[in-house]
DNA sequence: CAAGTACGGCACGTGCCGTACCGATAGGGT
DNA sequence: ACCCTATCGGTACGGCACGTGCCGTACTTG
């Protein structure tokens, strides 16, 4: 039967994972040959390109292993601080001091190799897109969202920003960074008056300002 | 003199750009070798390692030659028109057919090439944010602008979503997605009601979503 | 005209790619 | 308990592009 087709093949397939995010850590992305990881792994290089097509592939599927806990958001009622949280747990895993790098390599991958970048959507983005719709729906639907927000572009709008710091800037991405993003979003560019729970987050905002100075 | 102390130089320094931004949309960035390069453009390989001291630097002066007009802003004294004006040039020059794929190329290697990204970084990303800053700020002087807005996050927040649909998601960059996102970014996340003007430009944007439907 | 220099062309050694072949071995089917 | 087959680690291979060095040439400068 096909139930365990290749036990064999399950262990290798995970040590060589592992590897990889191992030395990708230690020697950087661009330093990594696919020669290094199957010695590392004391692996064939037929054996890792048996399940993958480029190295892009397997940093690909290395670093979506990390992913189990799937990012979920959670549902307290309260929108900003359930977003506040995903975004906090997003922002630890893939653009922390371990993996963060990893992660930009990934992504500058997929500016070379379109089979990465379909696989990255697919894989990664769509899903954390769904999940922000879904979220954001909800909220909408209980009027703590502007019933006029367009929510499809909701993912693009509160991670943009992040994307942004992290590949462009290359500059840390803290949750302090976060809080004044997600400040700013809410209360939006345009002039004012906005209501009592606006000016709430834009006061929130200067005194974060004011105690990291 | 050093008035024209390399006449070849620079007339070499010009053909090795141009047959690079020739080639790299050609056979695409992936498939860009030096060697290809020097060939095409009749040089020797020393004649390019002189002045490039890799292919993502290379490629990041050829690229940035094309950005003598230096995308300035307008000041029609209407802040979003001259945002709109602006983004819509940056988006023609850099994310449009013709070189968008090598403007994406490029942020890939800066995840790979720590001097390509610094030196995209200091060379463009940081003066289009100094133009965006004061363009903003003087709008906010006129109460144009929230009062309360992070000026300071003001390309992250604009650029963001943008850099998102480019690199992450890839799909096209409209001039129509740039106009959605700026209303929505305008009139900010949070709920309503808002003032005269958010309200006509949640209703600009609802205009334009039917329209392309 | 002489000195200096950037040039094109070529060859070289190195490193990694992706494929092919090898003998060894582990599991499943009977 | 046995063989059969697929996968395994290891090695060798041709190919490509890298980055450097050398050579003879042509142009600029003084």
């Amino acid at each position: 039967m096909t139930d365990t087709p290749r036990r064999r093949g399950a262990d290798r397939t995970k040590a060589i994972m592992r590897t990889t995010l191992e030395l990708g850590q230690e020697i950087g992305y661009a330093n990594l040959s696919m020669e290094a990881v199957a010695a590392r792994a004391g692996a064939g290089k037929h054996t890792i390109y048996r399940r993958w097509s480029s190295k892009g592939a397997l940093l690909l599927d290395s670093l979506l292993s990390l992913n189990e806990a799937h990012l979920d958001y959670p549902d307290t009622g309260d929108v900003v601080a359930d977003v506040r949280a995903q975004i906090y747990a997003a922002v630890d895993l893939l653009a922390g001091p371990s993996y963060g790098a990893l992660f930009r390599a990934l992504v500058g991958e997929a500016q070379h190799d379109r089979q990465v970048a379909v696989a990255l959507n697919e894989r990664f983005i769509a899903p954390q897109a769904d999940k922000t719709v879904a979220r954001l729906k909800a909220a909408r639907d209980q009027g703590q969202l502007s019933p006029d927000f367009d929510l499809d572009l909701s993912m693009a709008i509160l991670s943009g920003p992040l994307y942004f710091q992290l590949l462009i800037t290359q500059e840390p991405l803290t949750h302090e960074y976060v809080d004044r993003v997600l400040a700013a979003l809410f209360a939006g560019m345009g002039p004012g008056p906005r209501t009592r729970a606006s000016r709430a987050t834009a006061a929130d905002r200067r005194a974060a300002r004011s105690s990291r100075s």
